[in-house]
DNA sequence: CGCGCCTTTGAAGGAGCTCAATTTAGGTGG
DNA sequence: CCACCTAAATTGAGCTCCTTCAAAGGCGCG
């Protein structure tokens, strides 16, 4: 396969016109039952793609706040910092998810977007959007689901951080990706992970050590096979026999 | 003043006209700028004033979902459960706060609202919020605003679970209180807790003793005095001390 | 006044952390 | 293509902070 036209243009940051209609990601991104036209209005406020390599960052905390972003293809994660330097992976985001939403509140962006691969995005002016979402419905609701679902994600994760064990932890975050790459296409038993130990731990409230132990414990199970980044599970039902055990 | 007639209705859900007009809260709830015709459009909107006495539940998880609610006066915690019976409180809410937000991305709501104290809340019909707020642009944004917040305070709590010692939890937590009876215009130094250590300690990700201790440690060192449930700070910088000093 | 619930406090145990050494993978340049 | 180099991952041993288990004390409410 030979390498595209666009690798030899010598700039970091590629734009290009967006084009939902042909997006793949349609059903991640837009609401359904839209009419021709109300798409592209869409497409017109989502102004640009742009690329962002891997370990840049898409914006970070203090940034003047003036757009989300749809992952159009790539492996991000978020992360807040504290003042004494302790810092906290908040999530992982993939293909056809939405970032930047913690900017709305005030003026600025509170946290870090960090590509974890190559990746593509498509840029939403947030005035497009909030002017769009008052004449087209449908795009108002679904803007309001994805926020809320974001809310419901971190209670999710506040309820993993203060009731789970280790294992448990790192079994519902496999089986978390799993049926994330399930929902795209892709194999829910085999995958690459694109974060470091240390970033998963930062993630789950664990230490790197205690994120390998429970990946060898896993292996020793016959629940996973690890080979450093590349995992693959073996028995989705032995993983989820971990969870739903409290500790006590 | 004599008592005017609602509270002779001998109902335990009382519901009266909502007045945003006449509110004490409005700079918390509405945004600013608003005509009066845009007040009274969005008094429209709320549709009633209801009452929840301690301990009942003001929703519960699996509930349709219908609206969100503004507490206009009381104390409010949100749980989510797990199957095997663990749950986490996610979240402490007083007068001029959000509640329900968590039910907007799908049919139902995802965690449990208990008043910890007698309240009253206003209800907002989601479908009215919504069409009102495709009319009223300053009114869209200060929702937009609302739940970008959720989601940074989320962020804020997940920091604390992840990163920080017992103490330090239980540090923030205080602080994070005195904080909000202070912009509420009650005394930022002395107030009460209205929940118990047990649910201070699902919130912070430890046990009820763990909490207790904290609490007795605390006034050991002068920083507070503890009676039950009523605190006095008596050394704020002490307790902002106790942050921003990693474990490692 | 007595009962139940909440809180406090102590002592022992354990899950995960810290520190440290070794192995492995991936990228770089000769 | 191989040797080198660095970052990431694995594994072990000891320690610490929080939990668990247990008992006693205090407050509020019928």
């Amino acid at each position: 396969m030979h390498t595209p036209n666009k690798s030899i243009i010598p700039v970091t940051l590629t734009t290009l016109k967006a084009a939902c209609s042909q997006c793949n990601l349609r059903e991640l991104c837009l609401p359904y039952g839209l009419s021709a036209s109300e798409i592209e209005q869409i497409e017109s406020m989502v102004g640009v793609r742009r690329r962002v390599k891997r370990q840049q960052h898409l914006y970070r905390a203090g940034e003047t706040f003036e757009a989300i972003y749809a992952i159009r293809s790539g492996f991000f994660k978020t992360d807040v910092l504290l003042e004494d330097g302790r810092d906290q992976v908040t999530g992982f985001q993939m293909a056809g998810e939405i970032l930047g939403m913690d900017g709305i509140s005030g003026e600025a962006h509170t946290c870090n977007a960090v590509a974890l691969e190559d990746s593509e995005i498509c840029v939403i002016p947030f005035a497009h959007l909030e002017r769009l979402s008052r004449e087209i419905q449908a795009l108002q609701r679904h803007f309001h689901q994805v926020m809320s679902r974001e809310i419901v994600r971190d209670h999710g994760v506040m309820m993993l951080l203060g009731t789970m064990r280790a294992e448990e932890r790192l079994a519902t975050f496999l089986l978390n990706l799993s049926q994330r790459f399930t929902t795209r296409g892709y194999s829910p038993a085999e995958f690459h992970l694109r974060m470091t130990r240390d970033e998963i731990g930062s993630y789950l409230g664990l230490k790197l050590e205690t994120v390998s132990r429970a990946f060898s414990r896993f292996q020793d199970e016959g629940f996973i096979s690890v080979q450093q980044k590349h995992i693959r599970i073996l028995d989705i039902a032995g993983l989820k026999k971990l969870l739903n055990h409290p500790p006590s």
